[in-house]
Formats: structure tokens, C-alpha cells, sequence
DNA sequence: GGGCGAAGGTGATTTAGATCAAAGCGACAT
DNA sequence: ATGTCGCTTTGATCTAAATCACCTTCGCCC
């Protein structure tokens, strides 16, 4: 596999120092509240459970697409790669996230964990069968076609620092979308988000070079925005703060 | 509307000079071989007929999306504002996508025609009570997000120039994909394309300014790769030169 | 516990593309 | 025809981020 980075670790679980139940914030799907007919679908015959270490590659774009994948535990990120290396990660997976289910039978993209992830795994027919199964999938697709819009947004308009801004957001749950409640503790509105991933991810995502993310994180911390412990733990020192330099929200 | 170029014109028709069928080369769904069953949707008693002049505004970011839209002759994008004014074009589509399909019961993006256009308006229930017409929605869902991909690689990791020559690759048809079938006549490997964009929305597609935009499209005219007319009629003198240029392949 | 390799940080320099500023050019209306 | 308005092109300059180069820190294994 030509690529300069090789080996990156990462995962997106989340905590909040404020104490708030630690939900799943990714905006790609997250369908926690899988209906009864998808956990059907998920005791089918066909459906197997599998365990990956951290940087195993589930799948190659270009393989065949015979399987559909939904995260139990851990993380993952969807790649793809031009020619002479660069590498754009198209989404980033957590617990509840389908993927896999891509429309040709080749998969469009690389399939890869973070860290040490378990899945189930799907055989399509069965998902064929079951319109039940089907309208899960379609929910799942359309969550993530509103995520890759603003994603979109984010790569083609926005700044480096909006960019890590709102990268770091994504982690923060029940805020910074369009009707934030704001802080429930006034006087805390402060939060732990574990990133799991390399600077190299993080950029491969963001479209930026490892080192503008490795700088913009370091004036972030410089400007008391956030604090770091152990590279891939950051602490929010002010949510609204944080948000404030997403771009998305008026000033 | 706050937004700096207001009203421009396109629509995204094909023809190439070397007289293939005029097919349409979107990536994004196209769809063309639509089922009996989604025909019979097209029929049902909620399901209505609307023309819109160009560059009409079909739906805002945030309205109540209780409908779904399919083009039926035109062209159409859908883009998202930053409260600053940036504007990223999201996707741009023509006869048969369907769009305003978004997860939640708002749009998650506005939806101006490029030029006059025709549409079948669906009520999402009529939609949400067919299976059938489900495994349709879902199959230009699933479509959509592999464009999106190919369009995040794009915005995250092309350069001004391989952005361009992706966006006219797109329009030319059976061409530039993974397995391109190369030229039927192998002295006449050239083409027509009606972009029908202005400059300012190529730019907001492609994550790239007017001036930029305009600059390279002069560049591949001094270079001889494509020739104008008009503005936005294209002639591309060499498809396989052109498609050396978008990045994807390798040389 | 010290050495090695991978990941992260930071400074200096370059550059692709943005921004700023004027002209061209067409289409349409007077 | 002539003026006007919007769009496009082109040139000059600026700048955010890339590139290049090097050093620091961390984790791991002998």
C-alpha cells in the first residue's frame, strides 16, 4: 500500500468532564436507536462478529463488496487515495455507524480501524431481503450525505483553525449544532475529548498537512482554548468558546 | 439572501462532437434506469409537476422538508452558507437525481435551479409508505454519498488545476472513470460540454475563487487543451489529455 | 534504563491561491 | 447605435498554508 504515513492510531469515544452521559457525538449516523427489525437483521444466520486490532485494513477500495459493516466498539475512517499518495479520509466511524455499503459492488473506499475495533458483519443479500433492513440502510445513508455536506463545507471553505475548531466539536455532545443549549453548568462548560487519532489522520481528514494541525492545536493551547494531556486527550477549557471558532455560527 | 454573487446561470446538458448519445454524465445519481415500481410513484395522486425559471430558489436551509424532488429536464445545485457569506456548492444535478431528501424534517440545504427546470414533486409520505420506492431513494442515496467522497478528495487534497479538469471530466460521458474505454475513434478524441455554471458557482463547487476558476480555464486554453465559446461551452480538444490532468490516474 | 523508531512540535522559507484593482465583453433596454 | 449592468478576464500584490529541515518527546523492547 503506497503511503508516506503509515500506522496511525486513534478512536473517537468521548467523555465530558461536565459529567453528561457520554453519547456517541459523531455526526456521521450514530442510529443509536436501532429499530427492532434491524436487530434482527443482527441475529441472522449469515451475520458474523469480527475483531480487528488497531490500523487493520477491513477492506481495500476496489474489493468486492459482499459484506456490510456495523461498529459494535471502537472506530474507523473510510480513505481514499490518489495515485501519487495523498490520502483524503472521507469519514470517520464510531459505535452504531454502518459502512461498506457502497453502491457498485466495489467498494469505493478504504476501510480502516483506529484502534482495536469489533464489528459485525453482514452479508448484502440478507440486507436485500429485509425492507426493514432496507430502511435502516437509507437512514444510515441519508445521515451520511448531511454529513459529508458539511464536511464539504469544511474542506472547501474553511479555515485551518475553523477546520480543527470544528473537528474537535464533532466530539462534544449535544452542542454546537444549529439549536445549542449551551452549557448546563453555567460556570463549567468545559470537556475531555479522547481524539485517538494521529495529527496524520487528523490532517488526512481536514485536508491539511500534519504540520498546520500540529500548529494550530499548539496556538489553540497558547490561547487557553484548549489543554492537552498526552497528545490525543484534549480538554475544552470553554465549549461556546471553541465554537465560536467553527465559522458555522454567527458572531 | 445574504450572499455576494447573487443570481447566476447554468444547467449541465451534454453533447460531445464525436456524436456519442448525449447521455448524462453526472456522478451523482442519473439513475436512469428507474423501476416500474418508482414509475408508479411518479404517478401517484399527491405527486405534482413544477417549473421553475433559472436560478430560483426550489427550497432554504432549514425549511420544512416535506417534500422530495426529482428533475425531471434542467439543472439544479444545492449549496450551504456560512453566516459570513461563503458559499459551498454541495452537489449539482440534473435530470433524474432526486434531491430534498434530507434526514431530518429540515433541509440541510438550500436548492436553486441553474437554469429553467422541471421537477416532479413527491410527498414524503407517498414515498415513506412504498418499499419499493424506498430501495429507489436509498439507491440514490447510496450514489450520492459516493460522489461526495470523490468530491471530498477533490476539496481536501487536488489542486486548483485537477479540480477543474475533474469538474469538466464529469461532464463528459462513459469517460475518466476507473476502466475508461479511451477514445471510439482514436483521431477524434474530443468533446462538448455545456457547463451553463457561471464562474462564481464552479468556484463554490470547487472550493475555488472566481478569479482562480477563470484563470486555469484560460490556462488549458493557452495550453490547447480545451477551446470556448461562449463562456460556458466548452470543447475539449483532447479527452484522454484532459482526464491526465484531473489527479485520479495514475500516468 | 538506555537506545531506537515513530510521532509530535517548531522555525525558516516557499508558493499556490486569495485578495485587491482594473479593464474587456456581451446582452439587453433605451 | 449607445449606455448600462453583470459577468469574465487579467494583472499586481499579499498571505495562509505547504514545504523543508530539524529537534523533542514518547513508548517500547532488549
Amino acid at each position: 500500500m503506497a503511503y508516506r504515513g503509515l500506522s496511525e492510531a486513534g478512536s473517537h469515544r468521548l467523555e465530558t468532564v461536565a459529567g453528561h452521559a457520554a453519547g456517541h457525538a459523531s455526526s456521521t449516523p450514530s442510529t443509536t436507536g436501532s429499530t427492532d427489525a434491524w436487530n434482527e437483521i443482527r441475529k441472522a444466520p449469515g451475520t458474523r462478529r469480527q475483531s480487528y486490532a488497531a490500523h487493520d485494513v477491513i477492506y481495500f477500495e476496489g474489493d468486492d463488496a459482499r459484506h456490510l459493516y456495523e461498529i459494535v466498539s471502537g472506530a474507523a475512517m473510510l480513505y481514499k487515495l490518489l495515485p501519487d499518495g495523498r490520502r483524503q479520509v472521507v469519514e470517520v466511524l464510531g459505535p452504531g455507524d454502518l459502512f461498506g455499503f457502497d453502491m457498485d459492488d466495489q467498494h469505493d473506499c478504504s476501510a480502516e480501524t483506529l484502534v482495536s475495533t469489533t464489528v459485525l458483519v453482514f452479508n448484502r443479500r440478507d440486507i436485500q431481503a429485509s425492507s426493514a433492513a432496507q430502511s435502516h440502510l437509507t437512514r444510515c445513508a441519508l445521515q451520511q450525505v448531511c454529513a459529508m455536506h458539511d464536511h464539504a463545507v469544511l474542506l472547501g471553505r474553511k479555515s485551518a483553525y475553523e477546520r480543527v475548531a470544528s473537528f474537535l466539536m464533532r466530539f462534544v455532545p449535544n452542542r454546537g449544532m444549529a439549536h445549542c443549549p449551551g452549557p448546563k453548568d453555567e460556570n463549567n462548560d468545559t470537556g475531555v475529548v479522547s481524539l485517538n487519532m494521529t495529527r496524520q489522520e487528523m490532517a488526512d481528514y481536514l485536508g491539511l498537512t500534519i504540520e498546520t494541525v500540529s500548529r494550530v492545536i499548539s496556538d489553540m493551547k497558547r490561547k487557553g482554548v484548549i489543554r492537552l494531556e498526552k497528545h490525543d486527550r484534549v480538554i475544552i477549557n470553554r465549549i461556546c468558546g471553541l465554537c465560536q471558532l467553527t465559522g458555522t455560527h454567527a458572531d
